[in-house]
DNA sequence: CCTATAATTGAATCGCTAA
DNA sequence: TTTAGCGATTCAATTATAG
């Protein structure tokens, strides 16, 4: 076996074996950027069943599983440590993760000497729901990006390049993005999904075209189905994977000799000006545009409703948003709470749809 | 001076001192919710403060650098450890920070035994820009919502209150607000800003709509000019506070004593379905809305049962509860029995979930 | 072949109470 | 502490099936 630590890096390759060792074998300052997409030490519990019975399918591999959080610590700053040395003097660093791993990665970033750049939200436009009603959708991933060290001067960020791609406002730390479904992921010849959490490809697009350059050389050490390999050549940049699991290696392989490099623009992608913001009902009384305890009125002036501070409305013995209650009021099978309902002015009888207005010209 | 730690706890105060020395005076269990947004000046070319207020000497050396952060993971771990001992069993606590302190915070949390439930985004609709183009533009700031620890089972989530709120979806994750600025801002005599980082209320409103109850205590560590204490009176809860800056303390008092609390009977929010009174079937029997020997079908009306007069199923060979019935013939792990049969009317059919409601509305 | 409806699925720390 | 019973609970998007 050649020795890789002395050897120039070789790239275009996908390294079968623990990330770890792999690692240490690559030559010191050799590559310009590392995104890693490191296991997420889930801690679930049984089963989780959705309203309609079935079973959600989780993430239970082995991979993910570890003993304790001084265990998943090690194995993080292991990892990062060999990331930091095999990185050139002006390369950077992305990882992502979710509330159960990012803060004990972002932690062992910044004890190994990264400097943070910014943290980066990944809103997901169509997200798994909370099935049991428990919290709040977890709608969103985070990845950080970070620079080697604090006083690293110089690091690649094609600011103009993200500010065009954002409609010529600057490209914000949160990132719309759909969860990759459909045609993009693959699937086994069972049908099923190749991986489990395979990331969309349009977010490897923009960290790679945010901060890298063509020819660069990428690192990923959780290589999986290789969608930061398929970006890479996509975007005329290299790669080096790293993957343990055979069955993942080969579908990147074969994936990645399936791509053609080439232009960019077919690969979706909503900017984060364009991302359509709802504005619910509710944010009207949080920002104080109506209080609670506000009378609301019916177009013809028959029905009359009170803001609770939730952004219900009541109606006598009646409850619910204003959709909600104007259809039972009117008892329609639907109703548009936002045009039906008005509130008193000294001009008179104003839209509550005017006040979604004044919310929406701030955003 | 009282003992605060024996005495049963002052609410709707402002404490002067050190927010460590302060809470180790308050007593066992005695907050419902804690909202902390502490100080995340780390190596950003300000002091740096140890939890004995002298300064880190900011010396540029690796070692340092360590320093620095034990500096402030200690500090982090000090009022957070105490912050869980004042928690009643039942509560739970939110933190505030950027990418500068939210990773150390994050990992603390889970180093003490807090469980994470979300970390929530709050997006700027109007952040600062990016002024030299270096970076992605800092757009959001990451909360951090948990229970006291993994066995806590029971925490105040108002599911159905943020449903109605965010249109009748699941309220997701990522909450788009504006900063805190025009009139909401508070300016000293001098016309600047009274506080750096003043939060909008708007964020507190959905906080603690999201996650305490009228009439809740919630603590706020770090009050600054007292976000937490108006949003808490102007929802009908009660706040205590620590504030360690007089002037920050004298602001917050004048500010919440302007506030006018909204009427208690606006502040009921959207009734969860789990905190109804139970009706046992078979008081649709006793009450003779059902009779013994009445026919139920299924939805899709492929089956059929048979009441009994204890308010049993039958059909077929099988017998049970609508539960247990409708799970056996269904083939299901769980079944909801209320919402599965019905029964036949002049009107066609109807759900027994329709006869649930006569009896809860006679009670 | 086109349209409407049904089924499937995604990194998930996912119930509560009383006996 | 454990078990059993009650009964509450999903959004967006794609793919499959039915009409």
């Amino acid at each position: 076996m050649t020795d890789l630590k002395t050897s120039p890096l070789a790239t275009n390759v996908v390294h079968r074996g623990d990330c770890i060792t792999v690692l240490k074998g690559l030559p010191d300052a050799s590559v310009d950027m590392v995104f890693a997409d490191p296991p997420y030490n889930l801690q679930l519990g049984g089963d989780l069943l959705r309203p309609d019975n079935s079973v959600v399918d989780a993430v239970d591999d082995d991979w993910d599983k570890f003993d304790s959080f001084a265990a998943y610590d090690a194995f993080t700053r292991a990892w990062l440590t060999e990331c930091r040395r095999v990185l050139k003097p002006e390369g950077s660093l992305w990882v992502i993760g979710s509330y159960h791993n990012i803060f004990r990665l972002g932690s062992a970033m910044q004890d190994l000497g990264f400097w943070v750049l910014n943290d980066i939200i990944w809103r997901k436009t169509n997200p798994m729901p909370n099935f049991k009603g428990t919290r709040f959708t977890n709608a969103h991933e985070t990845l950080i990006w970070a620079a080697r060290s604090r006083e690293q001067k110089r690091y690649t960020f094609n600011y103009d390049a993200m500010k065009a791609f954002n409609e010529d406002v600057q490209m914000r730390s949160d990132w719309t993005l759909a969860l990759c479904t459909g045609e993009e992921r693959i699937k086994g010849e069972d049908g099923k999904k190749a991986h489990p959490t395979q990331k969309p490809e349009a977010l490897l697009h923009r960290v790679i075209m945010a901060a890298s350059r063509p020819g660069d050389v990428i690192l990923d050490p959780f290589f999986g189905t290789g969608t930061t390999g398929a970006a890479a050549k996509r975007l005329g940049r290299h790669y080096v994977g790293i993957e343990r699991d055979e069955t993942y290696a080969k579908v990147a392989e074969t994936r990645i000799a399936a791509v053609i490099p080439a232009a960019p623009e077919d690969l979706k992608v909503m900017g984060s000006k364009r991302a359509e913001v709802k504005v619910p009902f509710g944010a009207l009384v949080e920002a104080g545009l109506l209080a609670p305890g506000d009378r609301l009125y019916s177009p013809k002036g028959d029905r009359e409703a009170r803001v609770r501070a939730d952004g219900s409305l009541v109606s006598g013995e009646f409850t619910g948003s204003i959709h909600k209650l104007g259809a039972l009021l009117e008892n329609a099978p639907a109703c548009n709470g936002w045009t039906y309902w008005r509130f008193k002015t000294d001009q008179g009888f104003k839209s509550i749809d005017a006040l979604r207005s004044e919310i929406r010209a701030t955003m």
